[in-house]
DNA sequence: ATAAATGCTCCTCCACGGGGAGAGTCAAGG
DNA sequence: CCTTGACTCTCCCCGTGGAGGAGCATTTAT
């Protein structure tokens, strides 16, 4: 039989793998997977040598899987709609899933030009992060102080306090101030040392136990250096915030990891910086 | 050595991984296949046990760790970034990324929602999936038909035409019409009747030969049925090419798989429909 | 008859871990 | 000193949606 015009009226019954992929633009792998995992069988597949044969009443099935995956169902979605799963019902949770992809995305762009931005104008290495702050029992100090460097005054009597009334510290260590001023200021800042504890203890002239809730979302980030440095970590975290879509929603916290106590060179204290922020939605 | 406010001043040196884990809310799961793949290397590791062990000094590591994967950098990237291939430019080529993942989104997004929208008023299962043409030789039949019964008559001389000539038929078969009529008609339809062959032939005062251009672009759906059911399938197709933000660039190609001649029934036809179209750029 | 093209199965790989098995370690309390 | 429970270790399999390749069988064309 020679293979002129007759084409059109003697039909090749079978396409062999490599035709069928060629027809439907689909690779011979991705065929040989959906054979696999039972999501398009061939017509026939002959035993002795295990070829696929495949017919054209294959196509209207691989057009069906072709099309869903374009919208970015998995295979195993598809094979459920093939089971007789509605197919309105996962085209509407397909539809919230791509919506939070968008978001989250658009999200990460934001979060990368903020980054870009913030590089071209500062080579300062802040990474900032979203931390869920749990909720803990404190033990804290509210106080005015003349200067920052007070600080090393009023800390290691509230130490001894702390030991007085048998307080035992957390673990993980969490050991934060909190600055109540509304603004940045140098002299008289009102300060709350808080310092994790196991559980509450009578409150004393000095110290005052409570109960700091679970904060959702923190925009975090962590300060190297002396605390001379923290308006930079500041600014960083403030514009970040800003860039990102979020707001303050309350004071922040400086937490205190390495330090004079630990370390000899300033160089290697640690601080972490903690904004409690909240997404605001735009609508 | 008691655990009191002392704890501020005696720093546990080492963290082990559960309380490392704890402190910076990343699984050990995390922690470990980072180690693994050499991104975060605890500090010290006890040969004897192999437990691993943490200081802060792995914080700020970590943390820029934690905000780049946020934005949506692998693991490896991240590696690279710490090998000291600048951070500029694979923020630079994330935000390309991560920008052309949104457009895709969006594109699924509106495909999603035209499906969901056709779904409301239509029960039909029309898949419409974008495909590339490829450049084909053919045998060309340019002709006026009184009505679309008449094809039926013309075909076959075609066939004849073409053996006589010598015509070898592409592998894989592709025979298709093109309607030049710039609207839908009845009647003296002017049909171009295309079949793919291997080579070119002398034209001869039937059949033309002629190269016909690759299409990078084509929505195609498959129609399944007799030919009284293309209204509904070009709809699908022309609302969806709507939807999605393209335009039509070409007149539609109607490919013939099954039909007549090798199918008794006419609700085995098999028809795919193929606009050739461009995606609308917005600016 | 022989060579090229095509087909087959089986294997590993990608990113980012999750889940669990089975065994070894650590710290506190009795 | 012993137990208990919490913690940690390594090792292995699982999932996406195939890609890439090795090694071997079959078909098709010269």
């Amino acid at each position: 039989m020679n293979e002129t015009y007759q084409c059109q009226r003697i039909e090749p019954v079978y396409y062999k793998i490599g035709l069928f992929s060629k027809i439907n633009r689909v690779t011979i792998k991705a065929l040989r997977h959906y054979d696999e995992i039972g999501l398009l069988t061939p017509a026939f597949i002959e035993k002795s040598t295990g070829y696929r044969y495949y017919t054209s009443e294959q196509l209207p099935i691989l057009h069906q899987i072709l099309a869903l995956r374009e919208m970015g169902f998995t295979l195993d979605e598809i094979k459920q709609v093939q089971g007789g799963v509605p197919e309105k019902e996962l085209l509407q949770k397909k539809k919230l899933e791509i919506i939070k992809k968008i978001a989250t995305d658009t999200l990460r762009l934001a979060q990368v030009e903020s980054y870009l931005t913030k590089k071209d104008e500062d080579t300062s290495e802040y990474h900032i992060i979203l931390k869920d702050l749990p909720q803990v029992i404190v033990a804290s100090m509210r106080t005015v102080i003349p200067g920052y460097d007070a600080l090393f005054d009023v800390v290691p009597p509230m130490g001894a306090e702390m030991e007085r009334l048998g307080c035992v510290c957390a673990v993980p260590e969490y050991c934060f101030n909190i600055y109540h001023d509304g603004e940045y200021r140098e002299t008289d800042v009102d300060v709350e040392i808080c310092e994790a504890v196991t559980e509450k203890k009578a409150d004393s002239d000095m110290l005052t136990f409570k109960v700091i809730d679970r904060v959702a979302h923190a925009a975090c980030v962590l300060h190297k250096g002396p605390y001379e440095g923290f308006p930079k970590a500041y600014n960083a975290v403030l514009k970040w915030v800003k860039n990102n879509g979020y707001e303050i929603i309350d004071n922040p916290r400086e937490s205190y990891i390495d330090g004079a106590w630990n370390k000899d060179s300033a160089e290697d204290w640690l601080t972490e910086i903690q904004f409690p922020v909240s997404k605001i939605v735009v609508e």
